[in-house]
DNA sequence: GGTCGTCAAGGGGTG
DNA sequence: CACCCCTTGACGACC
């Protein structure tokens, strides 16, 4: 059993800053002429940037990678008219070949506005624009990129938001409904609502172990863990996990530096009830850094190697 | 060169 | 209903 690990976004070890990007207020204050060039500028960096980090990533062999959401800024905006495809063609293919070239894994997981069961009913449209937004650049790449959400809103109770987001789902084009992923949260949705959820809309589920703790189900989750694996049995590519540690007790949600050694030990014991590979996002604020530092450790600390690390 | 308020958007909790 | 917090990092206005 092979275990990748990735990590999201941004490669703290080459590059100083994140996606640039620049807000619509800002935007609007330039000229006509202005615009296209701050924006056009803002793009091009923005993709040579993705092309440095994948690089770096296979240099360090991680396959496992989260592009930010802002990697093009504005593009979700509704008053925006730019087309962030055609004139970035060639940029958008010469990434594709690269991540098909090195079998790499890359995924989205748009921010807490791509919400699927808002009780506004008006906000739809706006979470379709992020997701066409993400399907766009995934087909420009030619890769078929997942897109990890959370179930969202719990407004009018669990049931009623369950029935508004089972609802939407459908109302999404099916190009982009087998992309969705579903991840359980850390204040709303446990790990056995979202598993429910996910076998009835026959969506794989992605496992958040830190929202685990921080918002438990009934059962433990060594209990849970072979039936989140089953929810992938259709798909061609490995169950996706994402892990993390907590800051401090005052704010479990949030995520520290690195991974604290002891929480992944104790993770690795469940992870072998797995006999498929598995692919583990490392949500931590180091970034790549986290990454080495826990691959590091796995090599010096697991001597058994029922597990291959990568 | 450093600091601090701002950013398109929703949800949830409080009083 | 009004208000604040959630959480994110870059940007830009200001000193």
């Amino acid at each position: 059993m092979k275990v990748r690990l990735g990590y999201v976004a941004i490669s703290k070890t080459i590059l100083e800053s994140y996606c640039h990007t620049i807000t619509y207020t800002q935007f609007k204050k330039l000229s006509m002429k202005e615009r296209e060039q701050k924006w056009y500028k803002i793009v091009k960096e923005n993709l040579k940037n993705l092309q440095k980090i994948l690089k770096y990533n296979v240099k360090n062999h991680i396959y496992f990678f989260r592009i930010s959401q802002t990697l093009i800024p504005l593009a979700t905006h509704p008053e925006m008219t730019f087309d962030y495809i055609k004139p970035f063609q060639k940029e958008w293919k010469k990434i594709g070949s690269y991540i098909e070239k090195h079998h790499l894994r890359v995924d989205f997981h748009p921010d807490q506005f791509c919400l699927l069961n808002s009780a506004k009913e008006d906000y739809f449209p706006n979470t379709l624009r992020i997701l066409m937004y993400l399907k766009n650049i995934s087909d420009a790449m030619g890769i078929p990129c997942k897109i990890i959400l959370h179930i969202g809103s719990r407004e009018g109770g669990k049931e009623e938001a369950l029935k508004r987001f089972k609802k939407n789902f459908q109302k999404v084009p099916f190009s982009i409904q087998n992309r969705i992923l579903l991840e359980n949260d850390d204040k709303s949705y446990t790990v056995e609502d979202t598993l429910n959820l996910c076998n009835e809309l026959k969506v794989p589920m992605v496992l958040d172990v830190l929202h685990h703790k921080c918002n438990p189900s009934p059962k433990t989750l060594k209990e849970y863990f072979p039936q989140i694996l089953k929810t992938w049995e259709r798909e061609k590519i490995p169950p996706k996990i994402h892990f993390s540690s907590s800051l401090n007790q005052k704010h479990k949600w949030y995520h520290s530096d690195y991974i604290s050694w002891k929480d992944f030990e104790k993770f690795v014991s469940i992870l072998e009830q797995a006999h498929e590979d598995v692919d583990i996002m490392i949500e931590a604020k180091a970034k790549d850094e986290a990454l080495l530092r826990l691959r590091r450790q796995i090599h010096f600390y697991l001597t058994d190697k029922k597990i291959h690390f990568e």
